[in-house]
DNA sequence: GGCGCTTGTCGGCGGACGATGACATAGCCA
DNA sequence: TGGCTATGTCATCGTCCGCCGACAAGCGCC
C-alpha cells in the first residue's frame, strides 16, 4: 500500500486562492490567536512557510480574508420582507456550512485579540457596514444597520457561549419568533 | 533618591483577593488569551509565579474569576422600569470603569479562545443567566433573558469593532433611544 | 539533455507563554 | 535572640508560535 495523498498540482494561483479559502473558513470558525499558519497550510495541504511566503505575514493575510469576505452568500442576500425571520433562523439555529453570515463571524471572532480587533477596526466600516447601511437605506440607516449587526453578532455570541443550546427546542422556536420580529422592526425603521 | 515602591505587606488573604481583583479586570478588557499571567501579577506588583501557587493554572484563576464576578455592581442592580434605558447607555457609551457590565464582558471576552469559552459554557448558565432568568420573571423568561443578553453583548462587540463610535453623537443618541426601546419590550415580555 | 525560474519543503531561530522547584526573606513565637 | 513557617522571588524548563533563509523538486526553453 502506497499511502499517497494526490500531490496539489504545481500552480500558484490556485494554492493561492486553496490558501485564502482556508484561511477564511478558519478565521470564521476560530478567533484569530487560535488559528495558526501551521493549521492553514495544513488545511490545503502545504508547508506553513509557503503561507508566509504567499502572504508576507499573518496579519497581512488576515487583511486579505477581511478584504475577500465580500464574496459569496451573505445577509443581504434574499427577500427583505423576510430578512428578520431568514436571519434569526441563522443567528439562533446556526447555519451549518452555508456561510450567509460567514462575514460577521470573521469579525466576531477579531474581538478578544488586540492585534485582530485592530485590524477589524479599520475595515469594518467600508467592508461591512457600508453597505449594510445601504441596503437598510431609510432614516437612522447607519443606527439601524448597527442596531441589527450587533443584534445578530449577540445571537451568534450567546449561542457559542451556551454550547450550542441550552434552550428546549420550543424555547428555541420562541426565541426565534421574538427576535424575528424586532429585526424586522429594525430593518423597516 | 531611593526609588522604592512600597512593599506590599506580607498577608496572603490580602494578596490573593488582590490578584482576583485584578484578574477580573484583566479578563474583563481583554481576551483568555491576550491575558497573562505576568500581566495580572504585574498589576499586583508581586511575581508571577505566586498567582500560579495561589490558583493552580491560569483556567483554574479563571474560573474563580467567574465564580467570583458576581460581586460588584451589575445590570440587574436598579429600576426595572429604566432597564432600558440605562443598560443601553453603558452598552453605547461604554461604562468606563463602573464595571455593571463586568460580568458579562468577561464571558463576552471567552469566545475566541477555546479553552476559555469551554470553561465558559459550564457556568455561564448558573452564574450569568440563571440569576437574570430570574430578575427577569414572567412567560419565556429564559428566552427574553437571552435575548436581552445577546442585545447586549452584540453591542458591546459592534462598538469595540468601530473602536469607539463611529457614529456621530446625535446618531448615538438615536441608536440609544431605539436600543432602549427595544431592551425594555423584552424585559417587559 | 542541461539550464533556470517557479513552486514548495525543511530545519531552525528568537520570543512569548504557563508552569515548576529551589531559594530568599519577613514576621511571629519561644 | 534565634529559629521556623508562611510568603514571595528567581531562574529555568518545555512548548508553541510566527517567521526566515537555505535547500529540493517540478517544468518550460534553448
Amino acid at each position: 500500500m502506497f499511502c499517497h495523498v494526490a500531490p496539489r498540482p504545481r500552480n500558484a494561483e490556485a494554492t493561492r486562492a486553496a490558501i485564502l479559502a482556508a484561511a477564511r473558513e478558519r478565521f470564521a470558525r476560530e478567533s484569530y490567536d487560535d488559528v495558526g499558519m501551521r493549521d492553514i497550510a495544513g488545511d490545503v495541504g502545504v508547508d506553513a512557510a509557503l503561507v508566509s511566503r504567499y502572504f508576507g505575514s499573518k496579519e497581512d493575510l488576515f487583511l486579505k480574508v477581511l478584504d475577500h469576505c465580500g464574496d459569496g452568500p451573505d445577509l443581504m442576500d434574499g427577500d427583505r420582507a423576510t430578512f428578520g425571520d431568514r436571519v434569526a433562523r441563522q443567528a439562533i439555529f446556526g447555519s451549518e456550512h452555508d456561510g450567509q453570515l460567514e462575514h460577521l463571524l470573521v469579525l466576531l471572532r477579531s474581538i478578544g485579540s488586540a492585534r485582530a480587533s485592530e485590524l477589524v477596526r479599520r475595515t469594518a466600516d467600508e467592508s461591512f457596514f457600508g453597505p449594510f447601511e445601504d441596503w437598510i437605506g431609510g432614516p437612522d440607516a447607519a443606527v439601524r444597520a448597527r442596531l441589527a449587526a450587533a443584534f445578530i453578532m449577540g445571537m451568534e455570541v450567546s449561542r457559542e457561549m451556551t454550547g450550542g443550546q441550552t434552550l428546549t427546542p420550543a424555547q428555541c422556536e420562541a426565541m426565534h419568533a421574538r427576535m424575528a420580529v424586532i429585526l424586522q422592526d429594525i430593518i423597516d425603521g
